[in-house]
DNA sequence: TTTATTCATCACATTTTTGTTATAATATAG
DNA sequence: CTATATTATAACAAAAATGTGATGAATAAA
């Protein structure tokens, strides 16, 4: 995932920098825009950091610029609130903005928002090597398609949505079945064991807690 | 809990560790930037308690050389309000920040707050090495986990919410097994037995009580 | 309608947990 | 210190909970 972060003053290159690299994102830098134009036509990168207000060609017009040779995902930094009003009227395809004084803290996330967005991620639950992409209603383990029964998938996606927590038959039920399911406690079992069975080695990863229900635990 | 309190003066640094101490933290105290990044290169430390206005380093720049070693939590002191504005816009990850003259009691609020939030403690019993978390059904010791059977589970629950309360066999039957349990008192003492066990080390926390049952008892 | 899937339940196997007993260890009162 | 009351421990059989495969009913698909 590499980011490129454009704005005259080394200071902030610099923060910026350092708090995306301790996220494990690599990050070029530019000074002005015309090396960042520069560096977008010879490497390709996930999302640009752009200052607005540069000497020699301002963020205005290196986005401009840049969106002509690739559509990359833009956050842009602005000094102070005013000079987005300016911005909202053209709307180049800014992703996201934020206002310095800023708090690194707050740009790191939305870095990592766009970038899940971008790239599709934003509804899918990721355990190692077991997905759930619940957009495509798809389950993968290794990237190989599993094919699941309705019920298998609910109850996998109750487990994912909640892991780490401890699910009692009939929080699973009312979860899943629906509140008004007179049936046996049993029938989770057997889906559980269904579903096991269907993930294969990540079957494991759902945990039978004695006298209480199930858990999905990853790791450990 | 180990918690560094670095400031120039030694007055303050003493208020707050005096405060901080009284609710079990342990407290080490360095009195500039560069005896406070030696003592983070040689111990753990799960918070820093950081004053901005030293005279050698200021507390912006021992932050930002702390941080590069160590992501731990920081609350900053400063002396005025105005000194803040000029430290957000280069907020480097700070957690919380209180203002000179504080009062001790609220700086042993937000430590409290940010250690919690930081080790996820929020539903979780802790007494030493011994956690419990109920949501999870889990209960570790130094961060290992220990299997417990229901019963055991339970009993220990109930030792943990009523911490420092002598328990009856007949109070943990009727809590734990049930009202209408016609059997033995004894079978308290064999689960309190095979629990004692799988505590191991943290098993003597369970005191026997004579002639009346078992209270759970943490002493530091 | 026919066919194929999915589902809920049952019955039995397997595993874990539990209560009781008998006996040893320990604390307390006299 | 001794006798007695009380608790700790170990072993084991009974009970309970879960895993599993089979089956017919229900549902959806063709």
């Amino acid at each position: 995932m590499k980011i490129l972060v454009v704005d005259d003053e080394a200071l902030i290159r610099n923060v910026v920098k350092e708090y995306l690299e301790a996220e494990h994102f690599k990050v070029d830098e530019a000074g002005d825009g015309d090396e960042a134009i520069k560096l977008v036509n010879n490497k390709d990168y996930d999302l640009i950091v752009l200052d607005i207000m540069m000497p020699k060609k301002d963020g205005f017009q290196t986005m401009k610029e840049i969106k002509k040779i690739k559509n990359i995902p833009v956050i842009m930094l602005s000094a102070r609130q005013e000079e987005f009003d300016k911005l909202i009227g053209f709307d180049l395809g800014i992703d996201d903005y934020v206002t310095k004084p800023f708090s690194p803290k707050e740009l790191v996330a939305r870095v990592k928002a766009i970038t899940k967005r971008y790239h599709n991620e934003e509804d899918k639950m990721i355990f190692g090597s077991l997905t759930l992409d619940d957009k495509a209603h798809e389950v993968r383990i290794d990237d190989k398609l599993v094919t699941l029964t309705p019920k298998e998938y609910d109850l996998l996606k109750c487990f994912l949505t909640n892991h780490h927590i401890a699910l009692s038959r009939e929080q699973l039920l009312t979860n899943i079945w629906g509140y008004d399911f007179y049936g046996d406690d049993r029938t989770v079992d057997t889906h559980v064991k269904t579903l096991r069975q269907h993930l294969g080695k990540c079957g494991k990863y759902i945990k039978t807690i004695r006298k209480v229900g199930y858990k999905f635990e990853y790791e450990d």
